[in-house]
DNA sequence: TATTTATGTATAGCTTAGTTATAAATGGCG
DNA sequence: CGCCATTTATAACTAAGCTATACATAAATA
């Protein structure tokens, strides 16, 4: 009688790819599986094996599916553990509980201050991870680890997050290795778009999409790239700063030293600045919007130009990089066409055109919750550094 | 006895990866060949297979590697085939003969003519490519494939030349069906700093580089990427154009549409046009560089404006695209430091910095072969569209 | 019922990880 | 200087297991 789990090398590699397979995209066919780079021989047979211990169910047959006999989804057991999202925002603190099986049980979130030390917001985190567990019914054991965004450049290298960060207390702090010893979990630290982008390739707009370009507007703007399926970071991991395109060289000056960066022009801020004289102090980027929906003709007007001025850095960055998809996520997405429309315009006029469309600008569907999840499914994606391991 | 090249599925996929890592990285240890992702036993068998068929040879001693016993390159031996680059310009049609062991044979170039139609400049080049492979004695059925270069984006889909080609005649033309017909060989048609950037990580200054951006002047500026060892050319293969970063939005009106674009202010036709005052008319881009280093202040002045308006488009990508290295070729990179120290400055006054030091800007090693050898290196690397066929 | 797609099962040939042996260099040491 | 331990490359072999292939079966559609 073998073993219902063999633990030769060559075996034990290949079980790890079908399961960083399956959560990295969720439950599929054995069909679809052999897409991997293995055999169907080898996926039937791991399938069997992960199957017997209960590792992978069947999740019943995927129709819809056209001609032929119906495939049979397999997926990880969703109960075997968990992942963690975490989004510390200038504004707000945000977690998430996401299981195995690529579905998200708990959002919830709570005031976040912007001038609070790293390990006072951290241990807010914890305390707000505590009682999303206890909710869920998981014991922090079952975490594999914890995902935290961050609003800044994060340097993959060595950790420390960048001057850039609109976050000011965490600039030049090692908040990996600080988030390990208050959340005491194992953590990943990576940009507020760079995470949001994953989560509308995980289960969003862009579902399945190889070649993404995110942009989103929290306090500052950025863009996350996903490509060939992949995030792609940059060499120190700092890439996306679309923030800081240089968009009128005698514009206001920007905390990053330079002068008419995208951030002074578009941003919630600058946008909620161009309202103060008619508009008075007070707003909100999501008044501000409501009002354009209703016909305020001011704050259509005001979205209208940053969708203009974004419009110039997203042509600078499609003739740089000609991505596949534009999504635009964040505190702007909800004015959809009201931003979009003028963006798409002002991005036409500069783009170069060798002949083919532009790529489509839709908003993203994730709306608030997209970053705090995307930082769930990084951990999820991200099987060699946050294994499962069998309780 | 067994055959001397076994014909069964597996054996063949595994020569032919072989194959390929040695026409794109050229002569390997059997060590380093493992890393393709193939063992060390089924290397062993695979280079004895295709040396006792005459494919492969041992080169010799791979010497200063230190302790142990010296490793034996192994490669293709060239005498197989060749490929050939051809880059067209405007003023320049370029014909490069590289064999298989990644030898450039011959580089030879005749004058063009930027307004003559396609198939007059292709018959030109065709008779180039005669000419060439007479003089280093191969037949043009020994020829795997021609790359072309062209100084525009070329889509990948329908192959169609882009508007924001500086070589109008080939605008709107399929130069891949094209070229076909006229060369009668098999055809791979590029962007010029694509080519370049192949050139330089396979032979040049950024050889083995995997993360490099390669900015290109010509007629007009545009950059190649290198991501994670590939030619990045984005969803339409038009990725790239750096040279139509808007820079200065009421500068000069572009053959883009566009305003201040960088090419209105940093190509070699700008960098001319600046010195008509004072040092008159018919300069050529490599006359001023030439006063530049012997003294000639507004030379050096004009190539330094150039250096900080590329700067501020090398930042702009900079902070998109984080990426590892940055090397400049062209027709400007002979200025050296006098280009690039300000490029750097105006880089650095305007990047975001996240902690890390900047990316190295050096110029490129291979002047003006750099397209032409790229050409052909693109073919030598791309071995699936390209198979060395047994004479 | 014919067609189509997914899954199940089996096998010959091949690849892999691992082990052991041999080859050929360097560097330290007597 | 020669000798020896060390280091790295190549070579040869084996058990485990992967791949391509073939064929059978299952379950849907037209």
């Amino acid at each position: 009688m073998s073993p219902a789990v063999s633990g030769y090398t060559q075996r034990r590699a290949n079980r790890e790819r079908v399961i960083a397979a399956l959560r990295r995209q969720g439950a599929m066919t054995r069909a679809a599986l052999a897409n991997v780079g293995l055999s169907r021989s080898t996926i039937q047979n791991v399938i069997e094996e992960l199957a017997e211990v209960g590792m992978v169910i069947e999740i019943g047959p995927y129709t819809a599916s056209g001609l032929g006999r119906p495939p049979v989804l397999v997926g990880l057991r969703g109960s075997l553990g968990v992942t963690v999202g975490v989004e510390i925002a200038n504004w707000t603190i945000r977690v998430a509980v996401c299981d195995l099986a690529q579905k998200l049980l708990l959002h919830t979130s709570a005031p976040g201050d912007d001038r609070a030390d790293p390990v006072t917001t951290l241990t807010k985190a914890s305390a707000l991870i505590d009682e999303a567990l206890a909710r869920t019914g998981f014991r922090r054991d079952q975490v594999l680890g914890a995902g935290i965004a961050l609003p800044g450049p994060i340097q993959r290298r060595t950790g420390l997050v960048g001057r850039a960060c609109t976050l000011k207390p965490f600039v030049g702090v090692n908040c990996a290795k600080l988030a390990r010893e208050v959340l005491r979990l194992p953590v990943l630290v990576d940009n507020d778009a760079n995470l949001a982008a994953v989560a509308e390739v995980t289960w969003g707009v862009a579902k399945g999409c190889r070649d993404l370009a995110y942009v989103y507007s929290a306090t500052g703007i950025g863009v996350g790239f996903v490509v060939n399926g992949n995030l792609y970071a940059g060499a120190n991991g700092t890439a996306g700063e679309i923030g800081h395109t240089t968009i009128d060289e005698n514009g206001l000056v920007c905390d990053c030293g330079g002068r008419g960066c995208l951030n002074t022009l578009a941003n919630p801020d600058a946008i909620i600045r161009n309202l103060k004289q008619s508009h008075g102090a007070g707003l909100t980027i999501a008044d501000v919007i409501a009002l354009a929906h209703a016909g305020d003709a001011g704050c259509r007007r005001v979205l209208a130009d940053a969708g203009r001025h974004i419009g110039v850095a997203a042509a600078n960055m499609y003739n740089l990089l000609d991505p596949e998809l534009i999504v635009i996520g964040g505190s702007l997405a909800p004015a959809g066409e009201i931003l979009i429309d003028p963006l798409c315009e002002s991005m036409a006029r500069r783009a170069i055109h060798a002949g083919q469309a532009l790529p489509p600008v839709i908003a993203g569907y994730l709306g608030e919750e997209a970053v705090v999840t995307g930082a769930a499914a990084a951990v999820l994606a991200d099987a060699d550094a946050f294994p499962l391991r069998p309780a």
